[in-house]
DNA sequence: AGGCGTAATGTAAGCGGTTACATTCGTCAA
DNA sequence: TTGACGAATGTAACCGCTTACATTACGCCT
């Protein structure tokens, strides 16, 4: 096996040539084998292997007006959640012929719409984005993408096409429930960023207190800067210093935590 | 402006047919404005604005057989350098006609063989490889990549091409002199993964211990799985129970780091 | 033997750009 | 006035593959 022409580019063509068969059966045996005599296929693969033939992307998704690229388009890379996201699609997608192209919106509804139609651009194999929070002309871009489109991490009416997630808001409110339900009285709650999805879980969080009677008093801390580790300690800082009286936390997410963790530990506070 | 027409996909020759002139002319407007007469300039601008033209990066690349991708291959998605490493990555490609293409090689070698070749036949713009453990097959194929291709995280002698990083034996030897500068007579070893890198860092930890003429004991606890945070706290108390006399802690990443804090405070340990 | 249907393969026209080379045209020196 | 030259644009081949359609080969029936 010669894989290491890289450069002098094996071709389809090449292939043929040495079977003595014409490109287009080559072609065949990739796209749909079963047309081509079992014979002609065996040599084609050996031919394929011995002469470490690898297809040119670029002139397969221009012929064929498709790619097999799945576009990915998240709001942050550095953020834990969207890390395992990644993990999770990268080993769905290992061993397939598909390959992954990531986009990364830094939370910003322009900059994903652009990405959008970057990406479709190429016909993808399919789309994968970040929630419900689209501009206009981008939801009119994935209603007709020509591809499959799946909105991850959050759920709502009126998908585009799938849809997998749960409700922030939802989820808010369970947690807050569960607060609640262990006796706590006084919860408070950190939050960072502050975007739309941030904002359904502190309406979910707000909503269940109300349904409880319960004051919210000054226990919401929030910020609008992206969530960091050190951010969650001065947020419990600051939420421990207006509202001593708070007895329980809600964190947006893990990086909150953690830092109001290592806060409450300084301070001394107890943690369960 | 009309950006909505993705299917429809507007191509060069509309944009040419609307402006009067040949493709060649709208392709060099786009490639080298500077031979294109300033008249003829404006007008293909302001149809390709009008029109809502993108390129097709299929036809784009097999037609001057070069890309406009950037590929990256890294050990690790889940892991929070790598995630750093996008993060810049991404910041500094944004804005550019690049885009880049994440592999992920899961510290598997043969994998990221694999993916360098899968990359290299698109003729990216360039490569991103992670540290100095390529393959053979890899190295060579690296050599002649045929566009930049930058080594980081990690230094040696004798790049490909270009290298960017640390000496990660040198980085544990500085560490570990500073924790002995200290005060600290017994440090203790966390490791996990121990793949060639984090071996080199346990390399460094011993021999700087050696040149002070201490003893390691059993103060030296690895792994082979992953790390991850409670793998941290396991192997902490692992040596907190073989090795109490230790007096200072050398993790290798943050993860392990952060396990081992949890433990430590478990175990009301002092934590400076 | 002749005709026909089917399976296997070949032929060739694109896909949407890039680019070497040819052409046109205006300018200017002789 | 004429020829040479350079700038601006057009022409057309090609990049490597896919795929509709044409062709060939073969087995079977009448």
């Amino acid at each position: 096996m010669n894989k290491n022409n890289v450069n002098k580019s094996v071709t389809m063509r090449d292939v043929a040539d040495h079977v003595g068969v014409s490109v287009a059966t080559v072609s065949r045996t990739l796209r749909n084998p079963e047309v081509v005599s079992p014979a002609v296929r065996d040599k084609i693969a050996a031919a394929i292997e011995s002469l470490g033939y690898l297809p040119d992307p670029a002139a397969r998704a221009l012929a064929s007006t498709r790619s097999d690229i799945i576009g990915v388009i998240l709001p942050s890379v550095s953020n834990n959640v969207f890390a395992d996201v990644m993990d999770g699609i990268y080993s769905a997608v290992e061993g397939t012929h598909h390959s992954v192209q990531l986009g990364y919106s830094r939370y910003a509804p322009l900059s994903e719409e652009n990405l959008i139609r970057v990406f479709l651009r190429q016909r993808p194999a399919g789309l994968i984005v970040a929630g419900i929070d689209q501009t206009e002309a981008a939801q009119a871009l994935l209603r007709e993408a020509g591809c499959p489109v799946v909105q991850i991490m959050e759920t709502g009416s009126n998908p585009y096409d799938r849809m997998i997630g749960f409700s922030h808001y939802d989820a808010a409110r369970a947690a807050t429930a569960h607060l609640i339900a262990q006796g706590y009285r006084r919860p408070g709650f950190l939050g960072a960023r502050m975007d739309p999805r941030t904002q359904r879980r502190l309406h979910g969080f707000r909503d269940e207190l109300r349904a409880h009677g319960i004051e919210e008093g000054k226990r919401i801390q929030t910020t609008t800067r992206p969530s960091s580790v050190t951010l969650g300690s001065h947020l419990l800082a600051q939420l421990m210093d207006l509202a001593p009286e708070t007895d329980a936390i809600f964190c947006i997410n893990d990086d909150l935590a953690l830092g109001a963790m290592f806060e409450a530990q300084r301070r001394n506070l107890r943690i369960p």
